[in-house]
DNA sequence: GCCAACGTTGGC
DNA sequence: GCCAACGTTGGC
């Protein structure tokens, strides 16, 4: 059986924030938007059902990991790129030959304390963090040991 | 609101 | 295929 990896995704809180994702049918939303390659492999050919991810806020005051959410579905094809109409709009994706992909993720849990990204660059434990060293990637690879520690950290247990 | 870092585009 | 110009992200 594949062993589950671990993931973080970002939002800004403005454009879609953790509680909009929980006040979902099924706390259960499309990943949809990522219109960055890097991003987009990951969407599409390394993240799977079972995965959990930590969802945090950028751009935000203060910018936090607010929650995890666990994956429930593998990579699709993202249909909102050849909708003219949708946010992030790329016409030259087609349904016969997509582009871009998403994946569907449910929200878990609502940490306690909100995990920030300036306590995150306190702990050496959690220095070698996409988030803290390539601040751009909206969605990166995260170790087990970073997803435990946050996670500890988020429920007040540390 | 500024701006550094990064990604993408397009002329050559 | 190089690289300058431009656009975007996101911390501060």
């Amino acid at each position: 059986m594949r062993k589950k990896h671990y993931w973080l995704m970002k939002s800004e809180p403005s454009d879609y924030s953790f509680e909009e994702l929980k006040s979902e049918i099924d706390q259960t939303a499309e990943w949809d938007g990522v219109r960055n390659y890097q991003a987009r492999n990951l969407l599409r050919d390394e993240i799977k059902i079972g995965d959990d991810v930590l969802f945090y806020h950028s751009n935000s005051k203060p910018s936090e990991v607010v929650g995890t959410a666990t994956v429930v579905s593998d990579g699709y094809a993202d249909f909102t790129a050849w909708d003219p109409n949708s946010k992030h709009p790329d016409l030259k994706s087609t349904s016969e030959n997509p582009i871009w992909f998403m994946v569907d993720i449910k929200a878990v849990l609502t940490f306690e304390v909100p995990v920030s990204l300036q306590r995150i660059k306190k702990i050496p434990e959690l220095s070698d963090m996409v988030l803290v060293k390539n601040s751009r990637l909206s969605v990166q690879p995260v170790k087990k040991q970073e997803f435990d520690l946050v996670v500890k950290m988020g429920m007040g247990e540390i």
